[in-house]
DNA sequence: TTATTTATGCAACAAAGTTGCATTTAATTA
DNA sequence: TAATTAAATGCAACTTTGTTGCATAAATAA
C-alpha cells in the first residue's frame, strides 16, 4: 500500500513528505469524502492545521483528489479516479450528500447528464449534487 | 410594488417589518443571487447582520427565497418561482456560477434532468450547478 | 555531504455564520 | 385607540472554516 501512495505522489511530481502520505492513505480507505476538519480529527494532532490545507490543495491541483462542497458549504475531498492529471478531472460525476450523516459519497457510476446551455454562457465544469438519506441511514431508519 | 411585498410576506405569514420589506425588495429587482456580505453591502449598516441572517432563514423556510451555494460555499438567496411554499420548493433548475464574476444566475428554463440513484438511497433534493463564464463576462473578454 | 528547493508548523488573521439576551416593534385584543 | 403579547431586531460574543507571512525543517539534486 505504502508503495501505491508513494507512486502516486511521484507520478505527480510532489514529494514524499510524511503529512502527504498519511493523508493520502486515510482518504483512500474511505469510501467518503473527508474534510479538513474531519482529517484533523482522525490524524490528530501530529499534522497541523494548515498545513492539511495545503496538503489537500497541492493534491487538488495535481489531479489527485477532488473537491465537493457539502450541504453546509464545507470543503469535501475525496480520491479521484486514476485518469485523473492536474490537466484535466475526470471526476463529472454525481455526488450525494446525506442529509443526516452529512456523509459526501461519489457516485462513480452516474455520470452527469449532457446540458444545452443559453447561449452567450461558457460552460467550464458542472456539479450535480443529490441530497437524500445514504443506504447505510436509511438502513438504521428502517432496520 | 410595495403592496407586492406585503402581500407576499403576508402570504407566507410572515410580518412584515422593515428588514423584511427591505430585503425582499432589494433581491426582487437582481437578476443574480446574493449573499448575506453582498446584502450587508447593498443595504449598509441600517439593517444588522445577524438580522439579515434571519430574515433569509425565515424567508426561505416560507419558500419565498431558495438558497445555493456558490463555488466558495458561499451562501446566495435568490426570489423563488411563486409556485414555492414553505412545503415544496420548485427550485429544480440549474444554476450557473461565473468563475469571473462569481454572480449565480437561476437558470429557470433549464431544469434538472432526472436521474436515476442505486438502491438503498433516497433522494430528495437534487442541485445542479453549472461554472463556467457569464453572458456579461463574455462580453467584456471578447468586445 | 552540502546546497537548494520545497514543505511544514506556528501565530495571527479573516470571512461566514451562530447563539443568548435585552429591547423594540407588529399584530392582537380589549 | 390603548394595552397586551408574541415575535423580530440589535448587540456582543463566539464558532467554524479557511488564509497569509515567516521562520524552521525536511526532501531531493548536485
Amino acid at each position: 500500500m505504502n508503495d501505491e501512495l508513494n507512486d502516486l505522489l511521484e507520478k505527480h511530481g510532489l514529494k514524499k513528505t510524511g503529512p502527504r502520505v498519511k493523508v493520502l492513505s486515510v482518504l483512500k480507505l474511505r469510501d467518503t469524502a473527508a474534510s479538513q476538519p474531519e482529517l484533523e480529527e482522525i490524524i490528530g494532532k501530529e499534522i497541523d492545521r494548515v498545513t492539511l490545507y495545503r496538503v489537500l490543495t497541492a493534491f487538488e491541483e495535481k489531479g489527485i483528489i477532488h473537491k465537493v462542497l457539502d450541504m453546509n458549504g464545507t470543503a469535501k475531498y475525496a480520491v479521484c479516479d486514476s485518469s485523473c492529471t492536474d490537466k484535466q478531472h475526470k471526476d463529472e460525476h454525481v455526488h450525494f450528500n446525506c442529509t443526516l450523516c452529512l456523509n459526501v459519497y461519489c457516485m462513480d457510476t452516474l455520470h452527469i447528464p449532457q446540458l444545452v446551455i443559453p447561449a452567450g454562457f461558457t460552460s467550464q465544469v458542472v456539479n450535480m449534487m443529490v441530497y437524500g438519506i445514504c443506504d447505510k441511514c436509511n438502513l438504521k431508519l428502517k432496520g
